[in-house]
DNA sequence: CAAACATATGACAACGCTGTCAAATCTGGC
DNA sequence: GCCAGATTTGACAGCGTTGTCATATGTTTG
């Protein structure tokens, strides 16, 4: 009892988890192969023999040590998740998606944050690989587009999976988004809306999938008609600050816009910082439109109109599609392209006619 | 070369990794014992055969092999991080924080996301500790507070370390904060800009933290001599959406309050919310304070005055204090308690004097 | 009914490390 | 130069699984 305070390690072996394999063994009356084929659901054991061991398992409440399983199979049952400090809702969207997925069969998640533009990223990576023996890998933007990440992992001979890529390469190992052409649907909402001049807040150059969605907007113009003025095209880099500032320039412009569309909801939520700051009113003088839904788009006033990204579900399947291939099954009922919606709140309306009028 | 396609397992295993603690000590020319000695930091080397075998490591690119570390000295060099669907920016702060501590010391983390209203709760954690045989585990709020918790952790044996609890329990296992006299703080600080009709909005009733902040609200009324006015407390649950709620109703009271201080930042960008919607001007006509100083306290506009709370750091510690207890080393040198400090930013300022007059 | 084959089970050797304990080597004191 | 004690090193047995391969048990077929 008094050894017991502080939670001594060896009395807490000797209390938990007493059962070994063997000891299911003896108690069912057959090997401790046996009992592994029926924990691993291998085939060719017999039904009754099948439930006497899941009997003892039961009785003994015996769960497999997760150390002896990953020595012997070389396998640790772990999945790695790679990010390099997203917005913390996309990555608690992704942690989820991609957790579900891994208990469900069996397997847990080691998260490693990362520095895209660290020089030491590719030493980080072996290293972490070979530390924790994760048996694959996680790819979030912008890693999952880096090409000495995918060529180390694949030097390394580590399965991964990638989301949202921006790129069209491995496609059988991506899980794909169609940012572009959902931004050209915005993009004629807007249109729609009757606004011509309207201005776009582009996206972290080095964030391959929030690139595209700047080419979605381009195509929407064309479609429509409408010229792609390139003083209306402002570079953000995916935070609310780079947003305000480029909507503060962007409103104070001669020929100011009447929509902004921000590539996330982050720049948008800074476009509507400047607007409040600049005395104009939003949406009445002003629509502004984000990307992504992440909580903020329903937390700033007015609530942002955005674009829903089922990021959840795409982390769950990119999981799915990298267990598959750890398993060797095929994976290819899974689809890999995921679909998003128009989420329209608050922030657009109508354009101001007269404004554009007087301009 | 074929069989390299899709990265196939055992391919793999011969590709990566391929030295063993025997490889390096034959290279060494000493036993596997030395080696592991010198990986482990074990006393009683020699200095030039702990060189001759850390050159042995280096030229071979030898890793140990965790499983099989783990099998024999069982540990998992494994810890978890127990949450309940937080804030996303909290958690990835208590993340970073604890894993920042972890890989220092050789540690992995993995994460638990659970519901602590669940029924299931005392099982899932048994389950999840045995399955992976964490070595230990992180608490944070609501679930650090919840005696069905710690106690099933007791009873496995599974050491554990709190951030900021409510009660002073396992003060050892702690990392606490002074949210009691830091929210006196920021009340006392609206006192002195004028304030008379200060409203609180209390946080969700589960989280201990969050509810101890109303003891320092309550406490610097009294001791600037104000009265605690019932009408004046809002029961918000820690969402913006509860805050806009608790705000649209305190200020359409006939003794509207001039200022409102929220238990959490998301309530305080509620109120915020509230305020626009009801065409209140902040801070001209309202004052609003926050707390936590998370991201949003700074997208929403005008930016909130809140109160930062050091919560990379907290997990940082607490993990630290986890890794102490697992070693069995004290830790009375690490403090235990965190100093939080007041951001003034843009949403609070003097008490309009016209209006406390007229009410 | 036996031969031939498919299915079910088990014995045993890994897997790569750490813990234990004995052996070897090095100290310093006389 | 020798002995007691401290320090350093190594042999070897686990740790609890899975993989391999041989054996045992059914099941079909001629």
């Amino acid at each position: 009892m008094l050894e017991c305070r502080k939670y001594g390690i060896s009395e807490r072996e000797r209390t938990v988890n007493k059962a070994t394999i063997a000891d299911v063994a003896s108690l069912a009356g057959v090997s401790i192969k046996t009992v592994s084929r029926v924990t691993n659901n291998e085939p060719n054991v017999r039904a009754d023999t099948r439930v006497k061991v899941r009997a003892a398992i039961e009785q003994l409440g015996y769960q497999p040590n997760p150390s002896a399983r990953s020595l012997a199979s070389r396998r640790s049952y772990l999945l790695g998740l790679l990010y390099d400090n997203p917005s913390p809702s996309y990555l608690i969207n992704i942690q989820n998606g991609s957790l579900t997925t891994c208990r469900a069969e069996g397997y847990d998640l080691v998260i490693y944050p990362c520095d895209y533009r660290s020089e030491r990223l590719t030493d980080d990576l072996r290293a972490m690989v070979r530390q924790t023996r994760v048996d694959g890998v996680i790819l979030t933007p912008p890693l999952c587009d880096m090409s000495p990440v995918t060529d180390a992992l694949q030097l390394l001979g580590i399965p991964f999976s990638r989301i949202s890529p921006a790129d069209m390469k491995f496609t059988e190992q991506s899980i794909v988004t169609n940012d572009k052409s959902i931004s050209a649907k915005m993009t004629s909402h807007l249109i729609e809306l009757g606004h011509q001049d309207i201005a776009f807040v582009r996206g972290h150059p080095d964030h391959g999938a929030v690139c595209n969605r700047y080419d979605g907007y381009v195509e929407a113009l064309r479609a429509n008609g409408l010229p792609l003025r390139s003083e209306l095209v402002a570079q953000g880099y995916n935070s609310v600050e780079s947003g305000e500032a480029c909507a503060r320039a962007l409103l104070k412009l001669p020929t100011a816009p009447t929509a902004i569309f921000a590539a996330n909801d982050d720049m948008a939520a800074g476009a509507l910082r400047a607007a409040h700051a600049l005395g104009v009113r939003v949406p009445d003088q002003l629509s502004v439109a984000g990307f992504d839904d992440t909580p903020i788009a329903e937390q700033v006033w007015p609530a942002l109109t955005t674009i829903r990204q089922p990021i959840k579900k795409m982390a769950e399947r990119a999981t799915a599609v990298l267990l598959r291939q750890l398993a060797g099954t095929a994976s290819d009922e899974l689809s890999r392209t995921i679909d998003c919606g128009l989420i329209i709140r608050e922030s657009t309306t109508k354009a101001p006619r007269a404004r554009s009028q007087t301009d």
